[in-house]
RNA sequence: CGGGGUGUAGUAUAUCGGUAGUACGUCUGCUUUGGGAGCAGAUAGGCCGAGUUCGAUUCUCGGCACCCCGACCA
């Protein structure tokens, strides 16, 4: 009977009373990191072992979220979404010579002796996948990308989620005839990548960041946001809204590279993004080549673009977790709304608005996680705070006699009583579109 | 991988070379209901292995795990 009605719509649970995660008053001891400790504590995620972490209903939602603000905007830019194997042949990784210079590669034997790589990354995957379909100048350009499990043996996994052994990765791959046009693509990937840190809330703070490498453009560029929790150090000019590294720093002395201010701030950060000109680095070794104009063979110019998805989730939850708990900007909310109803046994009457309010809610497309519990109000409230859902609504006795809701902006701690029709008004702004 | 720290119940902790205690959680009952409640009862624990000892959770050695600093990080 249960399944039932749960199943009736075919959508996932959003009553908390059938949750089967718990949030827990303290953080393991063993944890510092705010991240791992909010997110634990709020029932986010699970630590199986060091840097390998399961998502838990909450946190799914959270990552699926970031997961589909990526994806809408590498289709943008024309990227093609596939999923390549983490199991991935010797052969491969020995054709680049990364089988034997790559330190931290995962290496499998099955009880046949057959050896493979768990895959770190896929240039040696996607590169003679890209070989079957590229034979004419025609062909070019193209980009595809996944959403992958990467495994990397961290000799010391550490942050909570910053740093992980398997973790998921977007990684996207483009295939051009020259460099010009490796670059011409590489300069929108930079746009690409600064609306996908604005939309997932950290725009603010995180900055293009100019590295030393890139030959071609003289440097190389990573997405830094700026925590405590950060691993880097970043040099920020703020009149450009653009960092360079340290390594940029020592070499080209301390100037912006757009503006030439000398006049920048150091913070500590992390790395959410990166994107490199590979140019012919993997096509090469792989003979990746393709029929110019002339019919003369010429070696395929390539680039690569990713970014972390736990990371990024990890560092929001750095960026704006408070002392009460998890804090979500509202695009990647796992709800939008958080009505908690402080019911009462023997009154039905806050039950049938509460569910009133969920129905018309939902039927808005409003995204409502609902506490239906049985629990005293404080440890409802404190729950509520925890989990960090952008909007709380209560519906009590007391609500209910003075003929308004509650709301609760999680972000200021404001709190309003509102009439029903501003309540959903409310409710809907946050909506996510 | 070098250095340091820590391993006691689901979580957080205390004590002790001599039968391991508390709080939260969970379960039962009653009470309570606007900021992680109260009473009563129940549940559940010494990372693994070796050594010393009459006896080890405690001391010693080894292993493993986790955390921190560093190195590393397409």
């Amino acid at each position: 009977m249960i399944f039932k009605v749960i199943y009736k719509d075919k959508k996932p649970i959003m009553r908390q009373s059938q949750l089967f995660t718990r949030t827990k008053k303290e953080a393991p001891s063993d944890e510092v990191a705010k991240n791992a400790k909010l997110l634990i504590r709020a029932g986010f995620v699970d630590k199986l072992q060091a840097g390998v972490y399961t998502y838990l209903p909450l946190g799914l939602r959270v990552l699926k979220k970031i997961e589909n603000i990526i994806r809408e905007e590498m289709n943008t830019v024309g990227g093609q979404e596939i999923l390549m194997p983490s199991l991935q042949p010797k052969e491969n990784w020995q054709t680049t010579g990364r089988w034997d210079t790559m330190d931290d590669l995962y290496k499998i034997t099955d009880t046949s002796g057959r050896e493979n790589a768990l895959g770190p990354t896929h240039e040696e995957i996607v590169v003679p996948l890209a070989k079957q379909f590229i034979s004419s100048y025609r062909d070019l350009p193209f980009s595809t990308y996944q959403f992958q499990n990467k495994f990397r043996m961290e000799l010391r996994a550490k942050s909570g989620i910053l740093r992980g052994r398997e973790f998921i990765m977007k990684d996207m791959y483009s295939f051009h005839r020259d460099e010009a046009d490796m670059v011409a693509f590489y300069e929108k990937m930079k746009a690409v990548y600064t609306r996908v840190f604005e939309r997932v809330g950290i725009g603010a703070t995180t900055f293009l960041t100019y590295a030393s490498g890139g030959s071609f453009s003289k440097y190389s560029h990573e997405f830094q946001t700026i925590t405590s929790a950060g691993e880097d150090f970043i040099y920020i000019c703020d009149k450009c809204h653009l960092a360079v590294n340290k390594e940029i720093i020592e070499d080209q002395g301390n100037a912006c590279p757009q503006c030439q201010s000398k006049d920048l701030r150091t913070e500590t950060s992390v790395e959410v993004g990166n994107i490199f000109e590979l140019k012919t680095k993997y096509s090469a070794p792989f003979n990746l080549s393709y029929k110019d104009e002339e019919g003369k063979d010429q070696t395929v110019v390539m680039g690569c673009y990713g970014i972390g998805l736990g990371r990024v989730l990890g560092t929001v939850v750095e960026v704006y977790g408070d002392d009460n708990g998890l804090v979500w900007p509202a695009e990647i909310a796992p709800f939008s709304v958080h009505l908690v109803e402080l019911g009462n046994k023997d009154d039905k009457t806050v039950r049938e608005e509460a569910q009133k309010l969920y129905d018309e809610l939902t039927r808005d497309g409003v995204e409502v996680l609902w506490d239906d519990r049985e629990l005293r109000p404080g440890e409802k409230f404190a729950e509520s705070d925890l989990i960090g859902i952008p909007l709380r609504v209560v519906v009590s006795a007391k609500t209910l006699a003075a003929g308004t809701f509650e709301i609760k902006n999680r972000a200021t701690g404001e709190v309003f009583m509102v009439e029903r029709a501003v309540l959903l008004e409310q409710c809907n702004q946050c909506k996510v579109k």
